[in-house]
DNA sequence: GGCATTTGACCGAC
DNA sequence: GTCGGTCAAATGCC
């Protein structure tokens, strides 16, 4: 799917724990640019209509072609049902299905940056540039991008980062 | 012919 | 030895 990055395969491997092969893709910039983002996608066992990506790194191609400025970080939050931007602009998401995935989420509340994988039945979201994120039992909270994130290609950031439907 | 994708081989970590 | 990630030659498409 178009993320808004090209990104070209270099590898598809069999995977042990899952009966869907894992494809590997890397950032089209990687040689023009030294961009060293990479993801992988991989058909979600659970839902096979449904693909896992997970994003390995950040993009060094984008803003320019020599020293991009990153545009000032956001926090999205992700617990109780209810999703925020900004912790103050709260809103209802349509069709909330929080992420299941507990066996990946930390225990403990240490800050970590990569990789970045979320699954949203409904809209699925595609996390580029993430700076931060922190975990706990009930919470989990992303600082990215906001220029950089889609909701299915149906929900967008706009301006006073408002999340408003495209 | 050039570029993107495929796929087996290779390598490092465990 | 196994597994996951990457490399690179082979292949296909435009």
């Amino acid at each position: 799917m178009d993320d808004g990055h090209v990104w070209r395969k270099y590898g598809q491997k069999n995977i042990c724990a899952s009966k869907f092969p894992r494809s590997y893709f890397r950032c089209g910039h990687k040689y023009d640019r030294g961009c060293k983002a990479t993801r992988q996608v991989q058909r979600s066992e659970e839902d096979p209509s449904m693909f896992v990506i997970t994003y390995m790194g950040q993009h060094a191609c984008v803003g320019g072609s020599t020293s991009p400025t990153p545009p000032s970080p956001c926090v999205i939050s992700f617990g109780s049902n209810t999703y925020t931007a900004n912790a103050a602009q709260e809103k209802p998401f349509p069709s909330p299905i929080p992420p299941s995935r507990d066996e990946e989420v930390p225990n403990d509340s240490t800050p970590w940056t990569s990789p970045t994988e979320l699954i949203f039945p409904d809209f699925p979201v595609y996390f580029d540039s993430v700076s931060g994120c922190h975990a706990s039992a009930d919470s989990l909270n992303l600082e990215f991008n906001p220029e950089a994130l889609e909701f299915g290609g149906v929900f967008c950031f706009g301006q006073g980062e408002q999340l408003h439907q495209k």
